[in-house]
DNA sequence: TATGAATGAGATTTCATTCAT
DNA sequence: TATGAATGAAATCTCATTCAT
């Protein structure tokens, strides 16, 4: 597929053709949730959003430019949530704790659950390379936020990499379990993972 | 295909059959790392063995005979090491700092890998149920550890079935960015990881 | 495959479609027929309906199904013809007369030569439940017959079932050499069956 | 395959050889039976005859070659039946009942009911030719006892080829349904049988 | 915009057959 | 004679994708 560039694919820009594409995307979130990205089908993804397989094609390029939206999309709430706690002025432990609660939100609604299962190698090259870096920007952002705890000494001397991803491991991890209306809220599932994620942190 | 109940499938159990499984298994695995369970083909796995695709089925009944062999060889690994954990007399901090160290070198190897992408959907449902009582017999016990902790005073009073799934999420999450021979060793990832999870935990 | 319940399975009824699916069981009643269910090939089938392979599936579930809706058919056509002769107040012989002309017509023709290999073991135990009732239905139709004739006295009295099945026997058994266009017209055939058929009924 | 000629194949003439190769042609011929050529298994037909699947190929060429000794054999005993018949010097009526009995004997015991099942058309070109030409010649050699009859003036004047064929049919299908030890005994079937086909004949 | 119908490529699986032992 | 292990070819079926309407 590839095609694209722009970011807008195909489609007019009008008020409906911009709901159906939403409704795509966040079938496919789920769908990618639940059996992968080689798991998931174009009819489930087609029944899921109340459409025929063959109009996925007119607001899509393919089922790999469908992922790539998806995880676009994701990594744009993430890195928002990210550059906001950055900017927040409180201490490190609380930027960490804000992170870890935007990206449990993110993850655990419908749409975006799509973020977790981060698998780039079913993208297209060029696909791939932007997702990939944006990807890392994103883990940079959480790194930095870690790394300056080291700094200022208020978390103990870690490798920022390692932990990071430790940290972000446990978070993506929620979307195979976590159920919404289950046993367990996302907002305690998020307290309880800030709060025990954080404690590891500090000195 | 499902066939299984006994626990050996077919192939009589001669040395060079018993050494052609394992390959068979190993090359699955690391496939289903690669691609997951859906992305990866009886051709890729046929291949990483060095056999012909007919050929596994001599082995195993089918590609979800194989998934299960591997998760439930995986899953053995796995409570060994719990159980092993568990009876060492050892404070609870301890403790759990082995059974992270050996998830890690379960998960990190060659031919265990799988156990980290329970992928139970997609076994037919006989073996599904298998893997998932084997997984929540797993689960249950590391949770065991940690309910002893926060029993005995020197955990925090968190939840333990989220602290655990927490801890479980950290060390699967590892096996989609590990690369032996890469800037970590596995040696150092497992040190990190026990140090930062296991002080997350304490009171 | 199975799916099936409803009894006109997928695709839309609409005209062109209707006219595909009497093409596909038209092509598979001849294959079937010249190489048995086992024998024939889903791209023999494909091809003798100009069709691809994979369209079959549009229309079918599988192989099975196509030969459920083969064998549905002729029973259809049989057993319609078999009422139609107990509802004529004709004497025994002149019924079972029609009956052995209408079995050899719905044989004889393109579409319907199916019924003859009535192969039930090839089909799914729920497909295979429903044409084996409708085949007992109608061998029952035909036995019935006979007995009316035993018991009127018209007929020898001999056991109507094996003299049923013999009938059968011999009639289905002609798909095995009957060419249209051959040195016998189905015409012919059917009079010189049913009179030597009828024949050997007589008191 | 093809490779025979001979008559004989492979195998030297062992007491305990030829009683393995009756014993592989018995499996076959129940296999083809129940499923066919194309539906039978070499694996099936080597666990009927209780050895593996490789060994068969120290005995025969090959599966066609063993459908081939299967109706081969079959035909000469139906041969020898209708000879046996032929040189009887009994009225025409008595004749033709001797070789439906000897024909119903043929089919319905376990080694023969392959004669049944003449699927000439899985076999290749010079084994096809060998089987046509016997089974042509049995099928003339009951026809011309048809013939006789006719001439004699103690059938009635139907067309021979015709009514062989329907007789031939009505034997063979019986293997489709006839069980041993099922409800109706070989020897009455063969009597009932026998009394509705030669009245069947009859002026 | 939307979809019924169609398809090529490729997936898993089976099967007759071979070969080393 | 016998068989465990192996395989090429083909079978059934799925799936992303296209295209005419």
């Amino acid at each position: 597929m590839v095609r694209i560039s722009n970011g807008r694919s195909k489609a007019s820009g009008s008020r409906r053709a911009e709901r159906t594409r939403r409704a795509i995307l966040q079938a496919a979130a789920a769908a990618f949730r639940e059996h992968g990205y080689a798991g998931a089908g174009m009819r489930e993804i087609a029944e899921k959003a109340e459409l025929s397989p063959a109009n996925l094609y007119y607001y899509f390029g393919g089922k790999d430019e469908i992922l790539f939206y998806c995880q676009d999309h994701s990594l744009d709430r993430l890195l928002a949530a990210a550059d906001e706690a950055a900017v927040s002025g409180e201490p490190p432990a609380a930027q960490i704790g804000r992170v870890i609660r935007a990206h449990l939100r993110c993850v655990l609604d419908e749409l975006d659950g799509a973020s977790a299962h981060l698998e780039v190698d079913a993208l297209p090259a060029p696909l791939r390379r932007r997702v990939v870096a944006k990807r890392d920007r994103y883990e940079r952002a959480v790194r930095a936020l870690v790394a300056a705890g080291v700094d200022a000494g208020s978390f103990a001397g870690r490798d920022p990499i390692l932990v990071t991803r430790a940290i972000l491991g446990a978070l993506n991890s929620t979307v195979r379990w976590f159920r919404p209306g289950g046993a367990v809220s996302a907002a305690r599932l998020a307290d309880e993972y800030a709060d025990f994620l954080v404690r590891g942190l500090l000195a």
